[in-house]
DNA sequence: TTGACATATTCCCATATAGGTATATTATTC
DNA sequence: GAATAATATACCTATATGGGAATATGTCAA
């Protein structure tokens, strides 16, 4: 087997940081696959392609207006995403929670320390 | 130019489902390879291979004790891809709103409608 | 109809996979 | 040292990809 196709998901589909810039490109808007290319600095081709993709997982709706066709951005499939990761919170919120807590231990050592040293002038 | 590598980021890293199975089966837990491989019910070089896979994304981390080797989970780099989805919450959000605000508008009308009706024998 | 504009597709290539199977590596015990 | 256990790697193949360039498709305007 070869790896899953991008288009299998919304979790493959963004996996291309290309497609990351995409999506952040088109934010709330609706735009015109024109628009898009001057904003993203992309060969046209190269930002049809990654359109293409997306709108088969269901990222991007495209609407024709007369010779333009304009994308905007279908959030829903990013949500499996989002709380996939969310399951996992937790651990790294313990984590900096430990990195915190380290940092604060040793900021109390420090401040002990400075404080069974011999007086210095402040300035 | 090929697809990016699997091992670039998190992001590319846990496209594969098979990889997201890892960590699930990982959760919080402290696990050998054949632990995780007896759980996950495949073959022990596709765990290994997956797991190399996450190790190199800093995913998973491991120690070896004695013969074997402790695989544990390493959150952190999923922040990354929490916060990128988390950034597009409001879309999914408001989209779910507008189906909820339709959703009820039918309900009233439909209830409208019934009110219009002779009134039947309510078991 | 011809031409210009807007977008999509095709063709080519280098590359990296995932799975399967066999085998290597490393550590342990007898 | 030999056998065994636990894990990792090598080798193979089919396959899909992303970028670049050229070209096709579709739509409007004169």
């Amino acid at each position: 087997m070869a790896r899953a196709a991008t288009t299998l998901d919304a979790f493959n589909a963004i996996a291309e940081k290309r497609r990351r810039d995409v999506l952040e490109a088109l934010g709330g808007r609706r735009m015109a696959v024109n628009d898009l290319t001057q904003r993203l600095g992309w060969p046209q081709p190269m930002v049809s392609k990654h359109l293409r993709v997306l709108r088969r997982v269901g990222l991007v709706r495209v609407q024709r207006q007369s010779r333009r066709k304009f994308y905007e951005m279908n959030a829903e499939p990013l949500r499996a995403v989002h709380e996939w990761t969310r399951q996992f919170e937790r651990f790294w919120t313990e984590h900096l929670q430990q990195i915190k807590q380290r940092a604060e231990a040793s900021a109390r050592a420090k401040e002990l320390k400075e404080s069974n040293k011999p007086k210095e002038n402040r300035s």
